[in-house]
DNA sequence: ACTGATACGAGAACAGTGTTCGCATTTATC
DNA sequence: GATAAATGCGAACACTGTTCTCGTATCAGT
């Protein structure tokens, strides 16, 4: 029986510092220049004492990815839960707004999670994958609880479908088909490339003002998931 | 008058070797392994040798951008040349097969150009806007070309659609109006966000076989450009 | 309470990076 | 041929990530 435990709660509390002034440095310098040294400066250690604590920048960059998938799957999460259950289509524009907000508001850690990755790093996916799909799982259960889904065009209606099964696996709806899995991966890959767009700058210079875009973007991936609809989106 | 001219020759010859081996140390590390040292390494010059010709490492960016973008240009022109000018789906299709080929040929060179940004560096617009231009205006002139568009869905017609005119400008479509950009932008940003999504492996970890996605994507591109058809995409 | 083990922080050091500066040497111009 | 400009190189500076060693502070067991 441990009776004190100075070191463990210094060793908790010293975790919690590195994550956090690792987690400023990231909103301020991004990703790639995200410095293992200036975490240390800023914390009143010495490089190599860091390494007590992290094996080193990979690890650190991991610890930032999943912290930044789980600042946005709560965020997502939380806007999601509060529409109506029976208002589908106001929870997919719950999602994808909040996920807009959430991006906008963090770019650099945007560019972490849905940005060309790392060099040299390959996340580990046992440690990612749980946060990192969260988002996604909320997607697909919305897409599945239409249970009459609507008629769709006849260009969703793909021969080969299955090859994408191993998604469907991932996101928790084994049971998902064809035709509603390419609408709802359709509708998150319309979404990421939208938001992309407008945070890399993509379509050049003067792109202040890419919300109608965006609102597009939603409207469109509205209309995958659940078919046409009067109202226009708001 | 210049006679012999050995200088500039030389000249030229150093700029070729220093584009072809930067080119070379792209493909292989990635925008963010890139080595100013390495690339001095591998020509057989001392590294401060090179800042004759380049003024830093930021120019070196700067130069395979514009290289990519144009190497990226001349694929997908020369796939759109090939198809029957009247055939405005298949070229469409053209462009985006293409597209997602060079871009699986080229990752490295894709993340560059549409994947997140490199930190600290803000590609001078001046030098990279021609030449990342050309696909989007190919596709622009494309959206144009059909003179009677199709009905498209409610969900297209966006009240304040002429916040994206300047796009239009950029692309040099300025009679294109609201719901013709929006379908191209669409078109533009789903297939983006496709290729993303395969390249970087957003969606886990299994993810080899990403085609059917991709077809799903043109098919809707084309959707969303020219309207219903009864035929299914190759 | 004392001892042996263990965890921790610091400092020096190594290899690597981008970049600048001064000095030779080669080329071009008059 | 003399003068000016362009070029390549080596050393140096300020960084980076990472490893190793070495005291010191905290723990566990008696």
């Amino acid at each position: 029986m441990r009776t004190s435990g100075t070191r463990e709660r210094r060793r908790g509390e010293v975790n919690a510092a590195l994550l956090a002034t690792a987690k400023k440095e990231l909103a301020q310098v991004g990703a790639a220049g995200l410095s293992v040294r200036a975490v240390a400066r800023e914390m009143g250690m010495a490089p190599s004492a860091l390494f007590r604590y992290i094996s080193g920048r990979d690890e650190l960059l991991t610890l930032l990815i999943v912290d930044a998938y789980d600042d946005l799957g709560d965020h997502v999460e939380a806007a999601e839960a509060a529409v109506p259950r029976s208002d589908v289509r106001g929870r997919w524009r719950a999602i994808a707004t909040s996920f807009h907000e959430w991006s906008v508001a963090n770019p650099h850690e945007y560019a972490l999670l849905y940005g060309s990755p790392v060099p040299q790093y390959h996340a580990p996916a046992d440690r990612t994958t749980p946060s990192g799909t969260r988002v996604t799982t909320l997607l697909a259960a919305l897409g599945m609880e239409d249970p009459t889904p609507p008629p769709r065009p006849a260009f969703l209606h793909l021969p080969d479908a299955s090859q994408l099964r191993d998604l469907a696996l991932a996101a928790d709806v084994p049971e998902m088909e064809g035709e509603r899995l390419i609408s709802g991966l359709l509708a998150w890959t319309t979404l990421v490339g939208a938001v992309s767009s407008e945070l890399f700058e993509q379509l050049g210079e003067p792109v202040a003002r890419l919300d109608t875009l965006f609102a597009a973007a939603v409207a469109l991936g509205e209309w995958l998931l659940f078919g046409a609809d009067g109202r226009l989106p708001a």
